[in-house]
DNA sequence: ATTAAATAGGACTAGAATAGTCCTGAATTA
DNA sequence: TAATTCAGGACTATTCTAGTCCTATTTAAT
């Protein structure tokens, strides 16, 4: 299905939210409590995004989270790697080695092309267009049934 | 990790040796003899294939599979929806309702700009294309330090 | 007619990946 | 010192994927 993970469909819920508040530390409890998600999955989300260079954290007591850049700099490609690793559809978009499909495949080319090609789209769209009011033109919605020739 | 499941990574071998070979009509087994598929997965995508028009099957002796349109008119993104159902990376890109994620999510429509723009870049490359004889210019494959940021 | 070749459709199992939880330790503040 | 909050990792349960198999149907050849 090509699709994203739910905890990466969780962590721009989350960081969503980090972007429109004026506040600017939050704590993962109070996360959980805004956005409805779990505390310990909330928490394991917002380690994953530290990783990342997406958030800082401060500890101990009045600590939290904290954006690490504006939301202009944090792409759509940056929150995804950090939850789900790279961004490749074939193995031998990560590395030319190691794919060695059964016998025959040899289009390994052609798809780092189409892969590059997803990765600047995904390159292309920051957390700032995500929390941007939505002008849904229905132009732009995909026509489900165009999925299907 | 946004791949690609590996029955559709299968779905491409097949098709391009189906694509390359002269001859028309394939049976089952000997896909299976050729790309070194085991037999029962070959035949499961073949069927997936023939349901999403992009083979046409003949039962019986001397019966088998035969591409149904010209390579250059089989787009990734059909081969893709073929085996994994329609491309979409978030839920409401596929339908409005239904999504509904954990209060506060209201990111849909910047989801299905994104999810659009990839919908094209699948849909812009063919079969043909997979075959073709690959020009490997280093410039075009991804350097994956660049995926992390 | 009969037999052999081949796909259709769906049920089923096993394995892998994901989602989600929990615990223990470390840092910071009051 | 006590309370708060994150770090790191182990763990479980659930879901999804991959892969197999069985029975029915269709077609061709004899
Ligand atoms: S998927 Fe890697 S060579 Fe084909
Ligand atoms: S993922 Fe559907 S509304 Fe946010």
């Amino acid at each position: 299905m090509l699709r994203l993970s739910k905890l990466t469909d969780y962590a721009t819920v989350i960081l969503s939210f980090m972007a429109r508040d004026k506040i600017q530390v939050h704590a993962a409890i109070e996360i959980a409590a805004v956005t409805g998600i779990a505390l310990p999955t909330v928490s394991k989300i917002l380690k994953s995004l530290v990783n990342a260079n997406v958030l800082i954290s401060t500890r101990g007591a009045k600590g939290g989270y904290i954006l690490a850049r504006k939301p202009q700099q944090i792409t759509v490609a940056t929150i995804i790697s950090a939850l789900e690793g790279p961004i490749a559809l074939t193995e031998c978009s990560i590395s030319r080695q190691g794919c060695e499909q059964a016998s025959g495949c040899d289009i390994g080319g052609n798809w780092s092309l189409i892969n590059k090609t997803i990765h600047n789209a995904l390159e292309s769209v920051t957390l700032a267009d995500l929390i941007r009011p939505v002008v849904v033109s229905e132009e732009v919605l995909v026509p489900v049934s165009s999925i299907y020739r």
